[in-house]
DNA sequence: ATTTTCGTAACATATGGTGTTACATGAAAC
DNA sequence: GTTTCATGTAACACCATATGTTACGAAAAT
């Protein structure tokens, strides 16, 4: 699939596609090829790719929009709060982590396809 | 306590300060004074303010950097993902806040006290 | 050679948070 | 009562980040 097709699906644009993408192939996760029939190719198994493994591909994103804006801040005030929210943010985190590892590529492939099969024609 | 000195504290604005306090009386937990000796004061007993309330009144801003951008989205595969994570973070929100209620200001009040009595002027 | 497609730099735009100015309102001091 | 000090609030400026766009080079197939 080319990154323009891809862009149409995401509704967005090529250069953005290949942004993200480029990420997922240092990672090893696809190929690209250029030229005549080139594009993105899945090139790993499905069932051994979790969303987990995603998140690492692409950087691992900050998944707080609120927390601690400084490790080791000088304000005392600062440090009581970090120091007694940073166990809380920590086993959300690995909670959330957790649940990231359970879901494969295949899990979602195979709950789409139910989707797909389900659907009763309320397309527009 | 005034604006101006808050922000100094802070390093901000005293209108910004405002703004933020402004939430904070709305939701009754301090008062403001106009005028000679004016300013803002805390109207509750720090025991029974949690980190939970505070962040109720200030209108509990999102959680998560990431996550869903839809929640009810067209495409399918969108609605997998969805799906497949709801219950994630969910789970990890919920762990969150049970957190944030575990924590009441005297808590911090006392922390902060502690740190401030056994620091070693290390001040600059 | 031409076409197609990725790779990447450079720049443009949009968004949200933060900072700033300005001015009205109220309360105390003189 | 006038002055001073402080909040309340609107309006605008600024800044950082994410996203979108343009441009062009490199590689692969026709």
């Amino acid at each position: 699939m080319t990154s323009e097709v891809l862009g149409q699906c995401l509704r967005t644009n090529p250069v953005v596609v290949r942004r993200t993408m480029g990420l997922l192939r240092e990672a090893g996760l696809v190929t690209a090829e250029r030229g005549h029939a080139g594009g993105w190719r899945i090139s790993v198994d499905l069932e051994t790719v979790s969303l987990r493994r995603l998140h690492e591909a692409l950087g691992e994103p900050a998944i707080f929009a609120i927390g601690n804006r400084n490790e080791t801040p000088e304000c005392l005030v600062e440090q009581s709060v970090n120091a007694a929210l940073e166990g809380a943010f920590a086993e959300a985190e690995a909670l959330l982590l957790e649940r990231f590892a359970d879901v494969t590529l295949a899990d979602l492939a195979k709950d789409f396809a139910r989707r797909h099969a389900g659907r009763r024609d309320t397309m527009e």
